[in-house]
DNA sequence: GTAGTCAAGGAGTTAT
DNA sequence: ATAACTCCTTGACTAC
């Protein structure tokens, strides 16, 4: 990215606006998801969940994300540098994403009486969302807030469930370009400078794209 | 029963 | 002070 090589360490991304809203203002997406799934996944049975791996369809109303998550700064990315525009293009304009949400696969096995769920539920992302996180992944490693809450928005997940996937999928590709073994973790490797290969192909036969996703637009510069 | 994967939790770090 | 980041672990789920 050629604006943004985030050091190792933690900084913020790139492109996006530092303290955009105070947390206390926001409604702090994060982990809501289980309120905002609760209703869909609730009807959700098992055979749909296994379905995930074919995906269910939610329909639960509720764009997941955010209810009152206001657009941060529309200060737009000079963040992104990698593709200004593509942004928003990209990720909203080809799929509609709203036939899938995500499935709560199987509900927190306490009845959601209290206000806090006794234990953590793992959401599961439908395949057309993956997908287009994947995509969009693979030409930005690092999301502008605006971008974040836009692609979010498109695919029907909350802010921080955007972040999370992120995160965890910068975490993973890393790992795994770093070798066989976390031990590969080196700070100091450049580019592992992956494969050109256009994989993103072979998403609907698996069942999950393990890190095949950076294949594609990755920039050096990043690594 | 075990291993693998995923989304999320949490500690620690950095920039603003 | 805050948000976002990395790294690692935890908890839930599936496949073998």
């Amino acid at each position: 990215m050629s604006a943004g090589v985030l050091p190792p360490g933690g900084q913020r991304a790139p492109g996006s606006p530092q303290k955009t809203v105070p947390t206390s203002s926001r409604p702090r997406t994060s982990f809501l998801i289980q309120d905002i799934l609760w209703d869909g996944a609730e009807r959700r049975t098992r055979a749909e969940q296994s379905e995930r791996r074919g995906f269910g369809s939610p329909e639960d109303g509720e764009p997941g994300a955010a209810p009152g998550d206001p657009p941060r700064s529309p200060r737009a990315p000079g963040a992104s540098p990698a593709q200004p525009q593509d942004a928003d293009t990209d990720a909203t304009a080809e799929t509609p994403l709203c036939d899938c949400v995500p499935s709560k696969k199987s509900l927190p096995r306490a009845p959601r009486a209290s206000p806090r769920p006794a234990k953590r539920s793992r959401a599961a992302f439908t395949h057309s969302q993956v997908l287009e996180l994947e995509r969009k992944f693979s030409h930005q490693k690092y999301l502008s807030a605006p971008e974040r809450a836009h692609l979010a928005q498109n695919l029907q997940l909350t802010e921080t469930q955007v972040k999370i996937w992120f995160q965890n999928r910068r975490y993973k590709t890393k790992r795994r370009l770093g070798g066989s073994g976390l031990g590969g973790l080196e700070p100091g490797r450049k580019a592992a400078e992956p494969p050109p290969a256009p994989l993103l192909a072979l998403h609907g036969g698996t069942r999950y794209l393990p890190c095949l996703y950076y294949l594609q637009g990755w920039s050096p510069a990043v690594w």
